[in-house]
DNA sequence: CTATTATCGATACTTGTGTATCGATTGGCG
DNA sequence: CGCCAATCGATACACAAGTATCGATAATAG
């Protein structure tokens, strides 16, 4: 069912940084470059030479070459490829309220493999609406829809009161992955995989390294 | 000006589980649980105890209690004390479209922080708007704003076509901190922070999970 | 045709982060 | 009142990720 192009054994740190890696070389592709280094990469992104390099030496099929670099067309092909790879593409959505709809509205997800197939709401008024051409159905066709269409991966944005429960019924309809909005740990089976995406998390972060900037003493 | 409670070093890692205990925590205290050792906590979120006993230790002023654990209490102000101490707090936010209406919307940030005080839009009819209490105004507004609030941190969320732009007028207007939920790399300063919400890298890792669990011979 | 130099890949090293193990402490139970 | 069990903090270890260095290669300029 599952084939895979390649044995690309990638860290999660390196997989984090191929779509930004994807993004600047397809603009570099716009602006004519033909070939892109990992010094130069590195020097947009901000990022060490030898880390891009090292990067992009596990995705790359061909070697770079010396003085030039790695051919760009190629490279955007090779990350392509290591993503969708990766990807097992199909998603649902679930909570069409202001997060969930702007996520259905943004079409950038296509480029980086994933495609939305179905939103679902607990609310029967937004049940039959259709938002960027996918569709939204009531909880009620929720495990019929996944089955049918064998669907893998589920997108939770309903509040974090709910998304324990919602994730529960996406489990026992088939889903496999979770991406979570909901800023709320759930308890789910072993195999199941999420991804938490925490704002909090990431706020703390920046608001950390920012005391760091403006107050260094208090390191 | 910026003052600091402790001086409390943690690692990024940390910092970003921080909010997740604080959430935990919050939960177990409304659950009636005035003690909670890290070995639960650790069992409820799915960590190691140890790794939560050494971020707790980091942040507590008062060192656990064998065979009972940390004063739950106790613990939430710590955690609270540090991230409050972290953030510089006051927030503008830039493009009031699905996303940024989204946030602007959300009442959560408030436990974490953060606080948005004004926000701007390009698109002349959104200006003059109120989105859960929070001001639009137009774009020219922008700077005057900035100084007289003495606002620090920017959250950019318009197309990625036009981030680069008002990243710059932000660092222009005085902001030192940015959080970018646009899918573009930032050209600023040496002295700006900056966070990038990637949602393309979060899929990326959550794909990469998923293929790995599915198919493990592909590792 | 040769010298120069930007770039590569490989190796070794450093730092950060997570994990395992230990003795010490203290509340609860017999 | 003393034992047991849970938990703590500290130390030491292991692995992941990032960085520095070096010789090899090939495009380009003279």
């Amino acid at each position: 069912m599952i084939e895979c192009n390649e044995d690309v054994k990638a860290s999660k740190a390196t997989i984090s940084r191929l779509p930004i890696y994807l993004r600047c070389l397809r603009k570099s592709l716009e602006a004519g470059e033909e070939n892109v280094s990992s010094t130069r990469l590195a020097e947009i992104l901000k990022l060490n030479p030898v880390q891009v390099r090292k990067d992009l030496a596990l995705v790359s099929p061909t070697s770079g070459k010396p003085k030039l670099g790695f051919a760009t067309r190629e490279l955007i092909e090779a990350i392509e490829d290591v993503l969708g790879c990766n990807n097992t593409n199909d998603a649902i959505l679930v909570g069409v309220g202001g997060l969930g709809s702007t996520l259905l509205a943004y079409d950038g997800f296509k480029n980086y493999g994933l495609n939305i197939v179905a939103a679902f709401d607990v609310n029967p008024e937004l049940a039959g609406g259709v938002i960027n051409g996918i569709k939204v159905f009531p909880m009620e066709k929720l495990a019929g829809i996944v089955e049918r269409l064998n669907v893998k991966m589920g997108i939770i944005t309903v509040p974090a009161a709910f998304a324990q429960d919602i994730a529960n019924r996406l489990v026992e309809s088939g889903i496999l992955a979770i991406w979570s909005f909901a800023p709320t740990h759930l308890n789910l089976p072993e195999n199941i995989v999420v991804k938490y995406e925490d704002l909090a998390a990431s706020l703390a972060v920046l608001s950390s390294k920012l005391k760091n900037a403006v107050n260094p003493s208090c390191t």
